[in-house]
RNA sequence: GCCCGGAUGGCGAAAUUGGCGAUACGCGGCGGACUUAAAAUCCGCUGUCCCGAAAGGGACGUACAGGUUCGAGUCCUGUUCCGGGCACCA
């Protein structure tokens, strides 16, 4: 017999299916009904590696079983084809990044084809393509129009190795989560999106995730950090100017003994300059800004406070208390300034000690007496609360709500809610990536490009060596245009987007592709949309899959698409780890995909991945085996073509032999877990089944029937060797665009009808019965037995448990 | 500190809603068959302890300690350890 030998027929295959389209999308009015399958696109940064294995060979058994179950697939691929990366390469070897992009671009699609992934390749997209930026442009353009994109000058993160600004979202530890430079501030003027004003419906909307792990929610819901509060309004003493501080705990109020201002608030200017100390503020505010991110918000470090020496009113009980100015105190949240309550507040506290202000308690804990001297910690807890004026004596549980509308009553303060999320920062000063279409006019300001005028092209011939502003600044003949509005000498923006804009939208382009009039098709975006099942890696938890959310619900709004979530189902692969490490080249740990493929072929690489655990749970590279998989491969093309003659002349359909219900409860099984991407154990089943065939007496007809369904429910995950047995078989067209097995419900119930007999919840007897056995009968059949009879003599029965077909349990004493 | 996950053989891992002997399937290991030999392939064994010459039987065993239940890997309480997110966010 032919050896199994996947070089010999694995690329022809690969090559045909991409001849043929076999993996062309229907049309959106076709009447089967619709699967949206897609993948977290790919960033060009080289061939594939292990991790994209990993990835899109789960995202492609999904697609290749929808096909199977007769629906119309759309699995579209294109290239997340912006970003630093291209920047970096391109200075290092000396190219342009478009060259270096498309160049990876080309050997990742083929490394695609050669994997056997069932892509629709007529509808690729590439973000650095214009013909796709014109219409990142666009959208920027129609947020710019909703006031949704604006600028403004804030201390932005700045990383200095890369000489580009970051969002918040790409800082992780105080570093850039690209390169790991310590990330600074510099105060800049940057365009921004207003994802703060989705905060609480990206907060609401989770619970139509149902397809997402509580793990990628909760990141998300940690990141957003709603909490709610008051928000009150003090007085400064010496100048009768208000000032609002957020508090979560107005039920502390009366505590108050300071109040903290962020060094970046400009009232503590202001208020330095009254007390005549401008000099020793400015001082301390260059201190304070020359501090990183990392050190001013490391737990348990010094604070440095400045006292101002003014005062506030404290609202409710008109007392006055110092003014300071404290590093901690973050000038982006709430207000910039806060209420110190040293007693019930664990951080007030050590900064009242350390600046010797003074304690007072307003909650009494239970059955305790807290004294202000030789207190060693806040008191955060609830108890009774004394000092309050009108609440004294009452038990604080509960009381927050209570307060605040006494607050509001009083006019004194109101019910507020804050946010973690900051608004999104998206301009860069690089060069790859797609230019903000804004023109800077000194007589209309900023200006939108007008929409015939798009794209904004990104000029070829940039030096793009980073020097700390944009690259595009330099180009005169980029630079220069007239003011659509009034004709007059203008600028254009030098600043390129933030990739992840590229990418908040991609899944709905991929719908019309090749749409020269507009960005998406609403019909197609109606069809196709919400995606059905979207696969990628965790490490998207929160930037691109946050963004895409305020997308949505943006475009939605504008009344572009009628669904406000793009993504119910997600599904994270993990990664792939050697050495305890992910697999990088930076780590140099990597094994390529590639390797594999030469020794054993796609199908084994493939498999390999899928049976090496839980599709969510990372690999590690060193407990997987593909000579394990290659083994069991080789052994099915072995079953199959040594009961090629067999299945050749197998006729009819009979009976229920013992393999036609392993065939029939494989099928039921491993169903199953396609619908719930249990790759590993569906592979295991069909493992099973194969030893089962082998061992099998049976005839030809079962063999041929158990064949072909092991064949098809193969196909998703080793879709070349099931399409060359298959053609051998003497089948025409492909077995991915043939019919899934479907289990016959009798033959899968007469698997399991062994009833076992417990005494005592041990098992004692094992009973063959019919699936339909009642109650009665399989009480009486087990107390007959004799064993059974020999464990209970002498005995009370207490008690019989009997759940049909399964099990009987006579509980005696 | 707060919030999410998780812990099962030498290893990766299985076990619908509590209900078949826990450890399927594979890897690794051991033994055997075939072969001049090797590779490949095929067959058998492979949680711990105890009784038995064997067939077979018994006890224990899903991080640890309890609990609920006729019955717990699965539910509850507490503890330990590991992974992840957030963290001076007022």
């Amino acid at each position: 017999m032919e050896k199994y030998d996947p070089a010999s027929f694995e690329p022809v295959w690969a090559q045909r299916w991409v001849d043929d389209e076999l993996y062309k999308a229907g049309p959106s009015d076709d009447p089967r009904p619709r699967f949206y399958a897609l993948d977290m696109f790919p960033y060009p940064s080289g061939d594939l590696h292990m991790g994209h294995l990993e990835a899109f060979t789960g995202g492609d058994i999904i697609p290749r079983y929808w096909w199977m179950r007769g629906y119309n697939v759309l699995h579209p691929i294109g290239w997340d084809a912006f970003g630093l990366p291209a920047e970096n390469a391109a200075l290092k070897r000396g190219i342009h990044p478009k060259e270096w992009t498309y160049a990876n671009i080309t050997q990742q699609e083929s490394s695609f084809k050669r994997l056997g992934i069932s892509f629709d390749w007529s509808r690729r997209v590439n973000t650095c393509d214009p013909e796709y930026y014109k219409w990142t442009q666009w959208l920027f353009i129609k947020f710019f129009e909703r006031g949704l994109a604006y600028r403004k000058a804030a201390p932005a993160n700045w990383c200095p190795n890369d000489q580009t600004v970051l969002a918040n979202e790409q800082v992780v530890n105080g570093k850039c989560e690209r390169c790991g430079a310590v990330v600074e501030k510099r105060d800049l003027v940057q365009w921004f999106f207003r994802i703060t004003d989705y905060a609480d419906r990206l907060l609401d909307d989770m619970s139509l995730l149902e397809g997402w792990t509580d793990r990628v929610l909760t990141m998300q819901r940690n990141w957003i950090g709603r909490s709610e509060g008051a928000r009150v309004t003090f007085t400064i003493a010496e100048t009768d100017q208000e000032i609002e501080v957020f508090t979560t705990r107005p039920d502390t109020l009366w505590g108050v003994t300071f109040f903290v201002l962020a060094p970046e608030h400009p009232l503590a200017a202001e208020l330095a300059a009254r007390a005549g100390k401008q000099e020793e503020f400015r001082e301390y505010l260059a201190r304070v800004r020359r501090t990183s991110d990392i050190d001013r918000t490391a737990a348990g470090r010094h604070r440095e406070g400045l006292f101002l020496d003014a005062h506030v009113t404290n609202p409710v009980n008109g007392e006055r208390v110092p003014v300071l100015a404290s590093d901690h105190v973050l000038m982006e949240y709430g207000t910039g300034a806060v209420m110190g309550v040293p007693a019930h507040d664990q951080r007030d506290f050590e900064f009242a000690r350390q600046y010797g202000l003074p304690i007072r308690i307003v909650i009494a804990p239970p059955g305790k007496q807290l004294d202000p001297e030789a207190m060693t910690e806040a008191w955060p807890h609830d108890g009774v609360m004394m000092n309050s004026g009108p609440f004294d004596g009452r038990s604080s549980d509960g009381i927050i709500a209570a307060v605040t509308e006494w607050l509001e009553e009083q006019g004194l303060g109101k019910q507020d809610v804050n946010y973690r999320l900051r608004d999104w920062l998206l301009s860069r000063q690089r060069y790859w990536g797609a230019p903000i279409p804004i023109i800077h006019c000194p007589a209309c300001g900023e200006v939108a490009v007008p929409e015939d005028q798009l794209p904004v092209l990104l000029p070829d011939d940039v030096d793009f060596s980073p020097q700390g502003e944009s690259p595009l600044a330099k180009h005169e003949g980029f630079m220069h245009v007239s003011c659509p509005r009034c004709g007059g000498d203008a600028r254009r923006d030098a600043d390129t987007m933030d990739t992840f804009v590229d990418s908040s939208w991609y899944f709905l382009r991929y719908l019309s592709p090749n749409d020269g009039s507009q960005a998406f098709s609403m019909p197609e975006a109606a069809a196709w949309m919400p995606v059905s099942q979207y696969t990628g890696g965790i490490e998207h938890a929160i930037l691109h899959l946050l963004y895409s959310r305020f997308f949505t619900k943006v475009l939605h709004d504008m009344d572009l698409v009628p669904f406000v979530e793009p993504f119910i189902n997600l599904m994270n692969q993990g990664q792939v780890i050697m050495e305890g490490a992910a697999m990088s080249k930076s780590k140099g740990n990597l094994v390529a995909p590639a390797e594999i493929i030469d020794s054993f072929g796609a199908d084994t690489a493939r498999a390999t991945m899928m049976f090496a655990g839980p599709f969510e749970a990372d690999v590690d590279w060193a407990d997987v085996s593909p000579q394990g998989m290659y083994r069991w491969l080789s052994r099915v093309w072995r079953i199959v073509l040594t009961n090629a003659d067999r299945i050749a002349r197998a006729s009819g359909q009979q009976g229920e032999s013992a393999l036609r219900k392993a065939t029939h409860r494989t099928i039921d099984g491993v169903t199953h877990d396609m619908e719930r991407f249990r790759f590993n154990t569906a592979i295991a089943k069909l493992m099973t089944l194969a030893n089962e065939i082998s061992d099998a007496d049976a005839s030809d007809a079962d063999i041929a029937e158990a064949i072909d369904a092991l064949l098809h429910m193969l196909a998703p995950t080793a879709p070349f060797i099931t399409e060359e047995l298959w053609h051998r078989l003497g089948n025409s067209g492909s077995i991915h665009m043939s019919s899934w097995p479907v289990a016959d419900p009798a033959l899968v119930r007469q698997g399991s009808v062994t009833c076992v007999v417990q005494v005592n919840g041990k098992v004692r007897e094992r009973l063959d019965v019919a699936p339909s056995a009642t109650e009665d009968e399989l009480r009486e059949t087990a107390l007959g037995l004799a064993r059974i009879q020999d464990l209970i003599a002498g005995k009370e029965i207490a008690r019989i448990i009997v759940v049909p077909p399964k099990l009987v349990n006579i509980v005696v004493r």
